[in-house]
DNA sequence: ACATAATAGTTCAAACATGAACATTAAGCA
DNA sequence: TGCTTAATGTTCATGTTTGAACTATTATGT
């Protein structure tokens, strides 16, 4: 029962998977440098990227799609609050939710980070073709999607 | 200046690039749910790893391979070298640094908590041929390396 | 209608990560 | 040799994330 027989470091899967996990590491950190001059976190950038494509969300709805507690949007969300980036105002029908849009100054600090996001995926994924890049985002949805019924 | 003219979600990169930090975090969450019957975090589980790899590494070092602080290790060791699963003892030619090493208990968690994370890489990795796999991971490798240089 | 469930958001304490300042030890160099 | 600089690990204050308990509101079922 030599319990190493088959280890994880023999498996390519296994081995690919940590590439992955090392590429999304780093770039989250070189992110979180490039963002510090906008004083934005990448959580916050999260925040106003799903609000600009979703204006309106619940926090709710925010939390699940940034795969987070509900309690860390509430905490979150002041923040952005203060600093005028977003509004939040309770929704009519239902006085439980309230609904997030973008302020004006929310968009353009946005437009602005998402400029340096951008630069810097530029950069990660210049190495590859179109075609290999568009593999790699199917086979990761089908990932995420395979994972969320888990 | 329309701003939005070439917004990121029409850039395919950027969109693709969303899907792989999209499964590294669903990964990332639902690892943590199945190490949980271990005691385990993913953090954790990163040091034994790298332990098992590259015995008698320093704290240095160790904190380089994990992409965290060297404070962040000084917090994390402790509790493994509580638990009996690490091993710290001093250098003799070099006072200052740690050499860190599994103990028997530590390897021994280590292989259950690796069976755990092989099965959910193999569940997330299923659909993906092994020329594929392997392509996705020449390509993080080399975003690695890209990031890092910068 | 009324009791029960479920849902949205908040609060709070605990766990965790981070970076700056620090102590100790080693290396480089005059 | 001494003096300066660099490296290792620790400490501490700060900020983040989490999950469980809580309030308020809406849905459901009898």
């Amino acid at each position: 029962m030599n319990i190493k027989q088959e280890l994880p470091w023999d498996n390519p899967r296994f081995r690919n998977w940590v590439a992955v996990a090392r590429a999304c590491h780093v770039l989250e950190r070189t992110l979180a440098v490039r963002l510090a001059p906008l004083d934005l976190k990448p959580a916050q950038l999260d925040v106003l990227m799903n609000l600009y494509r979703h204006p309106g969300m619940s926090q709710h709805d925010l939390a699940r799609r940034l795969l987070v507690g509900r309690s860390n949007v509430t905490m979150l969300l002041p923040q952005l609050e203060t600093r005028g980036l977003v509004r939040r105002e309770g929704d009519e029908k239902d006085k439980r939710v309230l609904r997030l849009n973008l302020t004006e100054a929310g968009e353009a600090l946005l437009m602005k980070a998402l400029k340096i996001h951008m630069a810097l995926i530029e950069k990660a994924m210049s190495q590859s073709t179109p075609e290999q890049c568009d593999m790699i985002g199917e086979q990761m949805r089908k990932i995420a999607d395979v994972l969320k019924e888990a």
